[in-house]
DNA sequence: CAGTGGTCTAGACCACGAT
DNA sequence: TCGTGGTCTAGACCACTGG
């Protein structure tokens, strides 16, 4: 006899891998859930989350839950854009700019920039969406004395190709470190998700030659969303 | 007014932080917390959940929570073998070999080794720990007419070097693809996870020459003991 | 406005781990 | 055997979304 949360889980996850809910359509409300299993909220709630966890559904602020899409493709090594890749994938990409500020910054983005102390950082912060649907809340840091006048430019679009048009700045290697991490506050409400749900979350140093460092992400993927590639020689 | 499953997260990420609880330190139980905060078992174990999502707390099945060593850096590009590995960051690895079989496997496994509809594969199934826990169930895959009498020797150690050894095998390159996911049932249970934890999983595929295709993995990693690095060029 | 999920109360029984 | 977490019952109020 299984346990009721298992149950259920295994209920709607066969209707997600029958097709019988389409990708983005909306499952049964929980009270629905409730009713339908002669169960309680809290163990549909359960059953969920673990759908959540396994990447087969995501929810949408207080507005239920859907079926995930198939995950976008990425390979952070290949530094294709953003729009490139949703295209190739035929999703329909979208970045909105957040914020964009002058400030000292966390000392995790102070030191792998290696500022002076008394440098100040720009930080942008950008939300980016796949057919309308928001999936990565990323901060950037960049040191002020190397992007003179960024703060002018536009910023919803590919940095890689700004900086490189604009400050003839040559990306030559990266480092990358992923790791599954939370989301919290301002980051949980721009992707929809609650306080403490887990993400995949991407931090990375970028170089113009051998040392010299120009800029620092930290990207928090919704998890189900997105799926690496690494491939090695 | 802060929410009390915040509240309770915060306080407990507080004395992490400032190290009041050491590394593998068992916290208090949860009908402690529940007297100290006046609060309900729902609401500390929705804390607890954020904290173990977060990877700063991980638990034992029924013995209770506990925080979170520092993550394993893993580089998977770099083919360390896993001893190797946990020695350079002084952590004592450890392998238990679950079980071998001769099956028919997934098909997602004979895809990737492209076999033949008669051929059978060769399965392992492997835990691995650092320091007595638990942190990787990993199934392998392998094409039995390439591994002759695999099945007759030590598969406790590195696959890598025993197929270097004794198959005279040559990996030229691999492909993983990483995205987080849930564990179920034997893997939940081995990793000491409930079902429907998230995990980080990675499958794998190593080649000797263009397109033979000698190996399949299938990891699932306790989200909280590692983090991946990629460095590109 | 009604309906949704987010949070919470105040309990209960069970399986399993440590001793 | 006792304490632990795992699962579950049967509700409640709130904040927010959409019509």
């Amino acid at each position: 006899m299984l346990p009721a949360n298992i149950e259920i889980r295994d209920y709607l996850a066969g209707l997600i891998k029958q097709s019988r809910l389409k990708q983005n359509e909306r499952l049964p409300s929980e009270r629905e859930l409730v009713e339908q299993f002669k169960s309680t909220r809290i163990t549909v709630r359960d059953a969920l989350s673990k759908l959540e966890s396994e990447g087969l559904i995501y929810r949408s602020n207080r507005r239920g839950w859907f079926v995930s899409p198939p995950r976008l493709e990425y390979d952070p090594s290949s530094r294709v854009n953003f729009y490139l890749l949703a295209e190739q994938q035929q999703r329909t990409p979208a970045t909105e700019l957040i914020s964009q500020k002058r400030i000292k910054g966390p000392q995790t983005a102070r030191t792998a920039l290696a500022v002076a102390a008394d440098e100040k950082l720009i930080e942008l912060v950008r939300l980016r969406s796949l057919d309308g649907r928001p999936v990565l809340y990323e901060f950037i840091y960049l040191q002020e004395s190397r992007f003179p006048e960024l703060m002018k430019k536009d910023l919803e679009g590919s940095l890689t190709t700004l900086m490189q048009r604009d400050y003839n700045v040559e990306i030559t290697h990266e480092d990358n470190r992923i790791c599954v991490s939370a989301v919290y506050d301002q980051v949980a409400d721009a992707l929809s998700h609650i306080n403490g749900a887990p993400c995949l979350e991407i931090r990375r140093i970028r170089y113009e030659g051998e040392r010299k460092a120009v800029e620092f992400d930290i990207e928090h993927w919704v998890h189900s969303a997105i799926e690496l590639r690494i491939p090695s020689h």
